[in-house]
This record gives C-alpha cells, structure tokens and sequence, in this order.
DNA sequence: GTGAAAGCGCTAACAG
DNA sequence: CTGTTAGCGCTTTCAC
C-alpha cells in the first residue's frame, strides 16, 4: 500500500527526470523535443514514450529564458466590450492555437495611456504583437514594432505590416445599393476624427459618390457609439436626407432610435446603412443594412502574417493586405419617399 | 556624431548593466526592487535611479523562471464571441491591471476539447485562472484547481472557489414581476441541460413560483442561443402560456421573433423575460426585460480572489461568493390579455 | 546591510 | 548522433 503520489516528489518531471530514465544526456531529451531529426530515430521514440509515462511537459518559461521564444502573442484590443471585436479575436485566437501560440488579450479601454502601460506589462512576455483599434499614435505604434513583429488591424502604419478590409469596396457597394433603390443624395455620419477607418470611409464614399453621381453631405463628428447617433439623428433631420451612411453599426443604431423617436420613419422616410456588421446590426428593428467585414478572416490574416514573420520570412509593410467586405442588405433600407433625396428645397 | 545607440548594445540593460553602474552587487539591486527594507534606503533610491536612467526594467521571464512568479492569470471563456462574456473579461482585466497582473485569455469555442488543450497550454505560464461558462466536469475543473489556484464563475464545483450571480433572487424578482402584472402562470423555457445555471434557475423559479402560486411549466432543452429560441417558440405557442421566463436572453430574443413571426404579440399575447442583460437586450423591439447579473462585479470578484489566494490567503471554497442581481423591466413584458395565462382552456 | 555563489529548467555551442 | 559545458536574468540562501 505504497503513497501513489508521495508529497516529497511534487515538482512536475523536468527534462532530467527524463534522461536520468531514458539513460541519456539531458541535452539529447531537449533536443528530442524541439529538434527531432538531430537524434536517432529509435532513442527519440523511447525517450518521448518516457517522456510521457512519466508526465512530462516542457517548462514553457525555462524554455522562453534562454530562447526569448515564449510561445505567446499578444492581441490589443480597443475595448473589449466591444462586440464588433469579437470575431476578431476568435480568428486571432483560432490561428495562434494553430501554431501552437497562447493569445495574450489586451484590453486597451478605449484610452491610450491604459494601452500603452497594459502593452507595456505584455511585451516582454510575447513574441509578437497584434492591434486592432489601437488608440495610439502611429510614433507610437511604430516603436512597439521596433520591439516586437507587430501587425495592425484594420489602420494603415508606415512601416509596419497591416490587415485592413475593403473599405473602398464596402462603401462603393453601399452607395449603389442607395443609389440602385433611388436616392440620389447620402449623408455620411461621421465617427472619431481620429479613427484611420473614418478618414478611409469618408474618401471613399467620397469617390463612389462622384462616380455615381450622388449629392453628398457630411455631419460629425460623433462618438461611434449608440447614443452618438441618437445625437446625430437631430443633425440629420435638418438635413433632409433621404438616405445616410453611418461610420459604423453603433452610430446607425442609435441614429435608427433617434429618428424613430421623432418621428421619422426607417427606412420609408429615411434609410440607414451601417459598417461593421455587429451582433445586434440584424435584431434591431428594422434590421440594419451593414457593410460586413470579413472580420473573423482578419484576425486570423494577423496572426498568420505574424507567425510568418517569426518564422523568418520578411514582413511585408510595403502595403497592407486587404480583405474583400460584403454588404448585408436587411430592412432599414428601401426606396426615397417622393419629395424626399433632393437634398435641402 | 557618435551612433547614440550602437547596435552592439542592442539587447535590454539586465541587473548586472545596473549592479555594474551603481557599483553595488547584482543581488542588492535584485533586492532593491523585489525587497525594499532589507536594503539601505540610499543605496535603494541610487539604483532605482540609475536602473531608471539605463532603462531597466525587470525581465518578467527571468523572474518567473526561479520564483513561479509569472504575474499572469488565465481566463477561460465558454465562446469569447458571446457579448455576454464582454463585461466579465473587462472586470477581471481592470482587477488584474490593478495588482499588477496580465489577462491571459483563452477561449474555450464552446468546446470541452478545445477547452482542456488551451488551459493546457497557458496553464504554466499563469499564477492562477478564472473559469467562465467552462464546459468542463467537476472532477476536470477539480483537477486543474489542483495544479493552479482557480475560481469559477457562475457554477458552483466542490472544493472550487466560485463567484455567481443571485439566480435566486434574480429568478423571484422574475417571477414576482409578472405575477403582479397579473400573470398566473409562466412557462420556462430551458437552455443546456448540462449547465449549472440552468438547474439552478429553474430550481429557483420553481420556488418562486410555489410561493407566489403561479402554474409552472417547462420545455426545452434549447441551445442557448437566437435559433433555439426561435425553435422554442413553436413550443410555447403550443403551451398557450401568457408569460414565460428563458434561460439566457439569447433565447428570449429569438422566442420574440418566432413568436411575432406566429403572429403572436409580445408583451400583448405573451410577455417574456431573458436572462443576463446582453448587449442587444435593449435593442430588441420590444425592449426585453430581463434579469441583469453585475458582470463586471463579478469578473473583479473572481481574480480579486485569486489574487487573495496567491497572495497566501486561504482559498475560500466552503460556499460560493454572490453578487446580487436585478431586474431590468423593459417592454416585453405586460398584463395577460384575457382569456390567456389560465393554461390550456 | 551587502556580497558571493548556487541554481530555476532549458537550449546551444562545442567536442567527440 | 550524443555527451559536456556554459549560460539566459533573476532570486535566494549563506556568510561576512
């Protein structure tokens, strides 16, 4: 009736325990972990059954001291109450475990000073890094590259790899869609003035107005939020639009209640289309017409190109990689009430 | 025009450039940062100094490797993309920014499988973890509670620490709101038969129903999620019931949409509450009332304790720590139309 | 109060 | 192909 588990031999095996069994060197057993091929087939098989038997398992840390190879990607994230980046570090997450890597969330809470210091506390621990939304200043973005592969999410940095969907594509889409059902103005509400994607959003509807001939109107800045857009829903019924583009899903989502509460109706007197595609952009009533992005594909193309860099490849900076959208149509969009799309009488 | 940063001194200053530099042992300037008051306070306030100067800063690695000491907990998530999850990871990521500590997050993809290899993964590199909507057994959630310190959240496990919502109370508040409202009886309908928090709610609303002497039915199980609700929606239908009470508010919402899809009116056919207070909760029409568990208390709670336990208290695991719910009364719920809330005619 | 020395568990030369 | 030997950067006895 032996202890099956005596107290004195608590500590997990260590790659000794192993070789001591094994009758091997303790360097033989490291590299029949990390560099099979450098051992006799035959030893390599008989020390990974020890290995096993006796419930081994590499010491990631001890591994990380001498290595720098740590096995951990850290992902920052604007706010991660945020549905929109759910999908996002799903993908993330999916691809990193793939590759045998343990994601390391970040939230950055919407502020740049909490991301800077949480970026800084997960630094050291990571070999490589993604942000998505980041609040911080392209400088600064620039010198977390410096010190790890760093790709970014959906904002373009000099010199730093980045993964970006079409937002060009997206708002041509949603400009015909309005103008293929009859408007023949759009109002495009605007989010942060900081926001990379606002600026890219804004140029390119832009374009696809001029291109469609669409009278175009801008009002904004406005939090991307849903009570942002019950506040806006005051500036865009001064405007008379028959039709708006809202920034992103929250923003149209609140505009969507701001309007209804006056009295204005969606999408008979006024249509809506978001961006984003959020949880929540199909339960609202009407159901949101939304620009999607592919964003589980986006967190995966992230860490993917960081894995390749850690790998050795060169990181491609040269231009971000950019990922087709789609336009869901739902409910909040639908032809201009007559007297309506002229823009002011 | 000297290069003001040589590239052969590219890599971190360690404690031996700072030793070095205030002219004192590598173990004084260890114990300057880890042990403050076992060294002369001059001496303290010259190295950190000088440590600052040079650009130190202690290699989390290094320190984890003979200490254990990694500063990082793990949080499992069920479904990382379930807005549910949002606030409780924003909680136990601001409790564990506060004592210094990094979120390691790991999303369990719904998954038992998923689940054991990910914590397996991240499970050496953290001090503790938190586990939330595991789809992990008892005994599996016992074993990983033995190789780090661990607390649950919203399931109760023996010998576990665990921190959950008042699903009681929450339940009679339900409950009580529609029996004011004039209701007599409710139907529940039930989501995963596996979880804890369905048994436990179901348990309650049982209770309540008993003091409050409502009829009480119930169907499912469902999967927790938009289309089992529009799937239960059949159900209830059949059940003629003037209220019902789901699992989660995933269910309820998609219960409205089968249900208005049936032609039957919410609240004026049939009144329904939800569970958890998601994002969308309120974007629904009708607005849904639902019971609001304090997510965000809850996710402090859970590393707060963790934190407690490695910092040498004893892990309190004789009963679960619970955090008062409320109510949330929003439109979906109302007064029986007549001739309804009497079970089947 | 401070220095010296011995590791933590693993990897990476370097010999053989 | 395998064993030997140094460390990675920090902590921690143990002496002085």
């Amino acid at each position: 009736m032996a202890d099956p588990d005596p107290p004195e031999r608590r500590h997990p095996p260590t790659i000794y325990d192993v070789a001591r069994a094994a009758g091997v060197a303790p360097s033989t057993v490291s590299r029949a972990f990390s560099r099979p091929g450098r051992v006799n087939a035959e030893t390599a098989e008989r020390i990974r059954r020890i290995a096993a038997e006796l419930g081994y398992r590499t010491n990631p840390l001890a591994r990380a001291l001498p290595t720098g190879r740590t096995s951990m990607l850290a992902c920052v994230i604007a706010d991660i109450t945020n549905p929109f980046y759910g999908e996002i570090i799903r993908g993330a997450e999916s691809a990193a475990a793939e590759a045998g890597y343990v994601l390391l969330l970040v939230d950055a809470q919407e502020s740049d000073r909490q991301e800077r210091e949480a970026l800084d506390r997960a630094l050291p621990a990571v070999e490589g890094v993604v942000l998505t939304g980041s609040r911080m200043s392209d400088s600064a973005i620039r010198m977390t590259a410096k010190q790890r592969p760093t790709v970014v999410l959906n904002r373009e940095v000099a010199d730093v790899p980045s993964v970006v969907s079409d937002n060009a594509q997206g708002m041509r889409m949603a400009a015909r869609h309005l103008a293929d059902l009859g408007h023949r103005a759009v109002t495009y509400v605007a989010g942060p003035e900081a926001s990379w994607a606002d600026g890219m959003r804004w140029r390119s509807l832009r374009e696809a107005a001029a291109e469609l001939g669409l009278r175009l109107n801008r009002i904004g800045p406005y939090p991307p939020t849903i009570p942002g857009g019950t506040l806006a829903a005051e500036g865009v019924g001064r405007q008379g639009a028959s039709a708006v583009i809202a920034y992103n899903d929250q923003l149209a989502i609140g505009l969507m209640r701001g309007l209804q509460a006056a009295g204005v109706r969606v999408p008979e007197d006024v249509s809506v289309v978001g961006f984003d595609n959020i949880f929540g952009a199909e339960l609202v009533t009407p159901g949101l017409t939304t620009v999607a992005a592919p964003l589980r594909a986006q967190g995966r193309a992230a860490v993917r190109g960081l894995i390749s860099v850690l790998g050795g490849a060169r990181p491609r900076t040269a231009q971000a990689v950019v990922l087709p959208a789609r336009l869901v149509v739902r409910a909040s969009t639908g032809g201009p009430a007559p007297g309506r799309g002229h823009g002011r009488p």
